[in-house]
DNA sequence: AAATACTATTTCGTATAGTATTTTGACGTC
DNA sequence: GACGTCAAAATACTATACGAAATAGTATTT
């Protein structure tokens, strides 16, 4: 029995080791510490993360539920691919038929607490503008999940709100960028579009681009406007869609 | 090749442990064999299933991310309560954004293979009809989640089919349906006009409205009449709302 | 080369023990 | 009686070891 030297005198644990699992592996599945359609095996898991089969196990299962890893039977767990193209669309195809409902109900019903939600996230994504360059672009994938989630929260309704977390579109398009830029780092020269296709949309000028369509559907949001907010929203949607799909198709040639 | 020597004879009930218990569990939910909002003791649970904890604990994770079981940390799981008035609104106006467009675009690509598919779904609901009542209240809850779920798959876009299973939506009106029953056991006169309110729309007249309904959409759909088809959906879902929204009130009262 | 047999690895489940935390309930104080 | 304290019991959580069964890989036979 490991005799646990003074776990330090801390105050209780609020959370559990499953749940901190559950956190520590979706990060390394985000981050492709974990490649995506890499197997999954506890044993070796649960050794990096020093904790037992049990909590791994636990976590394992509701990270299956998400839709991040796969579990064939008596085989074993494995990271679920990259999304393919037909998954992208139909997952932006998914947004276009609840965000812009979700910014036009928040319009109707938005209050003071929303306002001021909504402007602190603008904000940070106006100092995230300051960041590097390979900074900015996790920053602003954050931002991104933020604000969006954020606008469906204030919408009011439950079933939307986890519908769309659920999706972890913003997880699948990290995954999709690392991808990308892991393709760069090959001697592939004949990739070399899959360069321009991510950065350019990622870089200063995209991001101020998502800048104006964000503050767009804020604007509209905190005035009251819904028609508007709905519009801007879709717009928005359909604007990243038609400046990712490009490169989502390069990486499923 | 496998050598496979003839397992058949007893069947081997072991694939996938943690699966199996996992469906067990959510048609005890389903059931209320454990009431809403209950406790759900893992040892106690392990022995009534005659599983150890791992299978147990596997399939409370899995159940909880389905938003069936709800888990404290070092408090333990317990099931989800009965869906309040405004989740149950929020669920309806959810279906409401995805489950028109998935007529549409059903109608927009149906084949043979859907149009099979449709047919014998409501031919399972017209044989229902000859049902007695209580078994028809199942029968009918049953069908209408696989004719809904049909359409979405029918649809074609992976991200609403995985949303709309997990809303589990007819699995809770279900047990709201049985929340009802039980108001009806108890000596309660003050509450029966749950009576009514449930009965008559799952009693053999909503069956046939249902079915009736029903029949509009998959006509549309199997004719190509996307517009048409998207149309009936809304009023069908709408109309169940209207149908259900008193009831739930009652029960949330 | 194909089918079979054997071995190694891995998954899956069980059992058990130990720790941490909550819950319970008795007891005493105000 | 209301309230807080504190120990005991119950329960949740984690660790670990073991074994059965399936898969995967390798060797052998036909």
């Amino acid at each position: 029995m490991p005799r646990k030297v003074q776990p330090v005198a801390q105050g209780p644990r609020r959370s559990v080791l499953s749940d901190e699992t559950y956190d520590m592996v979706k990060a390394m599945i985000l981050t492709h510490e974990i490649a995506p359609g890499a197997k999954v095996n506890i044993d070796a898991l649960a050794l990096k993360l020093g904790v037992s089969q049990t909590p791994i196990r636990e976590a394992l299962a509701r990270l299956e539920s998400d839709g991040l890893i796969a579990k064939e039977a008596l085989k074993g767990y494995s990271t679920t691919k990259l999304l393919t193209v037909k998954q992208f669309n139909d997952l932006f195809q998914f947004r276009l038929l609840i965000e812009p409902w979700a910014a036009e109900q928040s319009a109707k019903q938005i209050d003071a607490v929303g306002i001021a939600a909504l402007n602190a996230e603008m904000q940070s994504a106006k100092t995230a503008l300051k960041l590097s360059e390979s900074e900015q672009v996790q920053a602003f994938i954050e931002h991104d999940a933020r604000f969006h989630s954020l606008i469906t929260r204030i919408s009011g309704n439950e079933s939307v709100t986890e519908s769309f977390e659920r999706t972890h579109c913003h997880l699948h398009l990290f995954r999709l960028f690392l991808a990308a830029q892991s393709h760069l780092l090959d001697d592939k020269p004949k990739d070399k579009f899959v360069e321009d296709l991510f950065y350019r949309y990622y870089q200063t000028g995209s991001g101020q681009l998502t800048i104006k369509e964000h503050e767009a559907i804020r604007s509209a949001i905190c005035s009251g406007d819904d028609k508007g907010a709905k519009a801007a929203m879709q717009k928005h949607i359909q604007s990243s869609l038609d400046r990712f799909s490009p490169a989502a198709k390069a990486l499923n040639k």
